[in-house]
DNA sequence: GGTTTGTTATTTGTTGACAATTTTTCGGCT
DNA sequence: AGCCGAAAAATTGTCAACAAATAACAAACC
């Protein structure tokens, strides 16, 4: 009974019957990907947030008509918003019962992190292999600012680990195996959420953590410098699998003080 | 080219009409369970079919009052069948252009394989140290086939691959990684389809690649039985690149060769 | 008292109609 | 003749109401 998203519905009921800009009067077929978001795209992210927020425990039932309501639309908006959440791994949808906030297993934390480690790997790999000459440019600003932020401090953890994320887009977008990009972009999503859960506000970049990070990061740079596909393969997938145990190791050690403590 | 969706649509409003006519005085025994799947599975699973037997071509437009009509069903449970049909890969939704049958990059065949032989790497890695008991005598029967198919070549091609097939899942499903099993089973169900496309007939399973395979997988359960969980990784991604050069091959050899009786 | 059965209530599944947007077509203009 | 613009057709997006199924509850029975 905290608060009721009403504001949220007369906000976009407002914002609908205001904004709708005039869309670009392209008569080719091949339009881009669009400015205005869909209204289910809309719902799914509000949601999203406030899964991500803890506003709805894990397990809580998500109905329908309740959402739409405060939504100030249909069901058929909020259904469609299911759906999309359910890709992303927020939600859980069993046909004849509705949708659920989708339950964590702690160990699926560490499974999603594996899996991710070998695909970043692969990345890294064909990455490497392809030679595009543009990836080492663009991947040397972030890289840098890691190398920084591990010797400085002077980056927020959140900014930190949001620039790593940029460097491992570019790794994934340069390996030029779009299964491979997509795969890693719903696993990432996935892990993000369950990191960012509530109560969590575990920093997992600690000064040695942020200066192993530089290293394994200059030394893939190396690898992919030199063309050595199966050293970046290893290097890339060494800073994903040290990454999880860290973090696996923080949050153990998190969980397990407040119960010493009692 | 066998049957036609008109068919399916009068059997399924004939079952409709039938069997939730009067409303239940129903003193005893509730109504038998009907059918389990949903009806935008059924439409979703029928249409996969469909596309899978090249009905309707990569890039085709599938209109929702069309396909509604043609099911002798609203646009909802179509409208449902298309979010299932993109989630296993083979229609993609442009969010107010409609849905089409997925192109395919034959170079995207490749990548999916590439992404699938890391995974299931990964999957013998995590399914030899989880030392599960149950996994070597489930896998002995499978492996046992495969390899006395080699030998015998008394297997079909397709009844082969199935085994195959069967065998993976086992490393997936004992891996202990759900992430792991979801992922590895959404991207095999969608090279599964790419490579059972309509004329391509071709027969990766020559007597020279049933032995190499049954040699591979011979490797792999001696590395579970040992425990050696790196060399369980190593044959199992090497098993399956191999595989996936083998089929890249034949596919080159085989499109060459019509443009060469040109 | 515990279990089961019949009833009620809530929630999802489905439908047909309406609205917004896109694609197509046709007429006029440079 | 070719291109741009506006009306028309087609198609997707959204809505509100209905039907079916599940879940919750109450009463009766053993």
């Amino acid at each position: 009974m905290d608060d009721q998203p009403a504001d949220k519905a007369d906000a976009r009921a407002a914002a609908r019957s205001s904004g709708a800009p005039a869309v670009s009067p392209a008569a080719t077929e091949g339009t881009p990907p669009i400015c205005s978001l869909t209204l289910p795209q809309q719902i799914a992210d509000h949601l999203g947030h406030r899964i991500m927020n803890g506003d709805y425990a894990p397990g809580a039932r998500l109905k329908e008509e309740e959402l739409a309501e405060s939504y100030a639309v249909s069901r058929g908006p909020v259904r469609e918003a299911f759906r999309l959440l359910e890709r992303r791994g927020f939600v859980e949808i069993v046909p004849r019962h509705g949708a659920r906030v989708r339950e964590f297993d702690p160990a699926d934390l560490a499974s999603l992190f594996s899996v991710r480690a070998v695909l970043l790997g692969l990345a890294a790999r064909q990455a490497t292999e392809q030679a595009n000459p543009q990836l080492l440019p663009l991947l040397a600003e972030p890289v840098a600012r890691l190398r920084q932020s591990a010797e400085r401090m002077d980056i927020a953890p959140r900014e930190h680990a949001r620039i790593a994320g940029e460097a491992q887009h570019l790794i994934a977008r340069f390996s030029g195996n779009k299964p491979l990009l997509r795969t890693i972009e719903e696993l990432t999503s996935r892990a993000l959420w369950r990191m960012a859960w509530r109560d969590t506000p575990l920093d997992f970049t600690t000064r040695a953590r942020r200066q192993a990070s530089a290293k394994y990061w200059t030394d893939l740079v190396k690898a992919i410098k030199a063309g050595d596909a199966a050293q970046a393969e290893h290097v890339a997938r060494s800073l994903q699998d040290a990454s999880r145990d860290h973090m696996i190791a923080a949050m153990a050690a998190h969980r397990a003080m407040p119960v010493a403590a009692d």
